[in-house]
DNA sequence: ACCCGGGTGGCAACCGATTGCCATCAGTTG
DNA sequence: CAACTGATGGCAATCGGTTGCCACCCGGGT
């Protein structure tokens, strides 16, 4: 039998490459940069154990003996072993990341949603990547197609992709949609309808009488819903609604909205987000409109600077943090043999948060 | 000679696992999801080559000769073959990815170097990963564990880790600091000092005689110089000069800093960074003082709320988009080979935006 | 006729883990 | 005392590519 004398001299060996580094005067730091990378072969050789057990040992803890545990744990510290996450990967084809797949990491909203989802996802010892898409759909698809085999997971913010792109990948990666739904596939969806009526609410509490909606991208599920919410509010409160657009979903965007009515503006204008509404405003204001007397205006999401401008502006908020965070527990929940409840949809609550872009229509 | 056998009966295999499908509709599209993931080695098969071929028609082009190539290329078309990036990743040690730190996704001035260092990344087709310290240290070394290994290179876009830590990590892995110089480590930095005399020069000629810089956060190394700069600014202009602070660097922060100057505000105040600065002018106008006309206020960065907010903040704007692209631009290049001219400093332009937050003091 | 060299493709050894299966061993149980 | 059982550790295959080295083919040069 050999394993003896093996041992023996793989020790020397290992010996020899560790005098090796010699010289240099960074040997000194114990865990820090050895020369070569370390792995579980080498934690086994001097554990004396096979490599197998210090698999074991860090990934299956108690399938291995308390102290052939603890020999191997002090061995691997003194090696200063970390286990390596793309073999990890390799053979268990899970590689611990999960994407977020959103068109614009700019907007304020956007990032509260990564915030979250960053959150949940350290918690869960997870690392997010980040697929920007930049408001393109070929960008998107270049984004998807390059992280979607390094994760394990995705949750998309949003996306201009086609309804049967969003299926197909979903039935091979966890995935779960914010601010869309769709048959198949579980999301997080603000309740807008709850949100618009509240706003709609509010707004003939002020006394107007007609509301018009500034739409955003076509691609937007949001977008349909906000529509469809203020339509079916508008009816029952007995407001008028009108639709214009659509715009791009950014300042500059509302502020062409705004500069295109000018020669006849509404008196209410319900905007896509709040980046559309404060485009708006500033518009408005900058052509000798004031707001909130001569037009109010209402944003969505209640960004940071929707309390920052001037008038504040008065919006539906909803919990951008949370919901990225819900996401991302979802997808790790599915990850972890969840039944894929398909079509759920978990409704995050929004809230009428009212400041001074509203006021009474002049008559 | 088994090998047309082989063949044969492999492409027997293939097909029947292929009709196994059977039933199943989904079987329509050819491209889309088999059974199970097509490697190398079915490519190699169909093709009638070996699989270290067909490695290297995709990996090293040229390197097989023209019609191998297309027929491996055919052949991975047909069965929908994607090079699996773990593997490739397991043998290479390049991941592909490159992961950018910073402290807190939700400041605006991040998200624009986040959304730089993505566009510079994609193009070289590259993936980011997002490490959020969310402004904790703790945090910030748990996600540094968690993404280090898995990346080829980082960009540190802010930290509060220690000048030796970022040493050592850099020389384990390629490493750009942005907004901090250290020796050793290459970095993109702003022209603090000029950017800084321009703000000072611009209240000099408003006719300001003293101004106080409201520090951020004490590991910034930004904060440093930019006090340092006014400090050397004032003397030279004639100015007094005062630091209060530290505070966090959030709009917060900001309110808070203001909230306790209300007894004895200065006329003239630079503040660590835009979001600093809002939070100050809030809470001035909201105790009662009109800005600029008791005070003066300048931020840094000239984020997008800085001129949506009233009056406009005028700040010393820095490109953090661009920065974030050059320093991708940069991990990628010293991946490359590029030897690492380490103490270089990238020093990118600065700008004052003079808008309403500055004016001629009271006297 | 012989040697040389560039262009191609295959073999097999990695990269660094994980895991199914089996052998061993100690402790029970009848 | 034999048979059984559960805990523990080792062997070797596997995940899906990459790459150093070698063999072969073919056209040219002398």
């Amino acid at each position: 039998m050999v394993p003896e004398d093996e041992v023996a001299g793989d020790d020397l060996g290992r010996m020899a490459s560790r005098s090796g580094r010699g010289p240099a005067a960074e040997a000194a730091t114990s865990t820090a940069g050895s020369r070569k990378t370390v792995t579980i072969y080498d934690v086994a050789r001097l554990a004396g154990v096979a490599p197998s057990t210090v698999s074991r040992a860090f990934a299956r803890p108690g399938r291995v003996s308390a102290d052939t545990a603890a020999r191997i744990r002090s061995a691997a510290a003194e090696l200063g072993y970390r286990v390596n996450p793309l073999a990890r990967a390799l053979s268990t084809s899970r590689t611990h990341m999960i994407a977020i797949m959103i068109s614009d990491i700019t907007n304020p909203f956007y990032a509260e949603l990564v915030r979250g989802a960053q959150i949940a996802a350290s918690e869960a010892d997870y690392t997010v990547v980040l697929a920007d898409a930049r408001e393109s759909g070929v960008l998107e698809r270049e984004a998807l197609e390059r992280v979607l085999p390094m994760v394990d997971g995705i949750v998309v913010g949003s996306s201009r992709m086609a309804d049967s792109t969003l299926q197909m990948i979903a039935k091979q990666k966890p995935l779960m949609m914010l601010n869309r739904h769709l048959v198949g596939i579980p999301s997080v969806v603000t309740d807008n309808a709850r949100g618009t009526r509240r706003a709609v609410e509010h707004l003939g509490e002020l006394g107007h009488e007609a509301v018009t909606y500034v739409a955003g991208p076509e691609a937007s599920w949001a977008d349909g819903m906000r529509w469809r919410a203020l339509r079916e509010a508008g009816l029952e409160l007995h407001l008028h609604t009108r639709r214009a657009g659509p715009v791009a979903p950014t300042v500059e965007g509302g502020r062409l909205a705004a500069l295109s009515m000018v020669d006849d503006p509404p008196t209410a204008i319900l905007a896509y987000n709040d980046l559309v509404a404060i485009g708006m405003i500033g518009a408005f204001v900058s052509t000798g409109f004031r707001v909130p007397q001569d037009v109010s205006v209402i944003g969505y999401d209640n960004i940071l600077a929707a309390e920052l401008i001037s008038p504040g502006l008065t919006t539906v908020a909803s919990p951008g943090r949370t919901m990225g965070a819900a996401a991302v527990k979802n997808v790790l929940a599915l990850l972890g043999g969840a039944l894929p409840r398909s079509d759920q949809a978990f409704v995050m609550p929004t809230r009428l948060v009212v400041r001074h872009s509203t006021g009474r229509p002049r008559r």
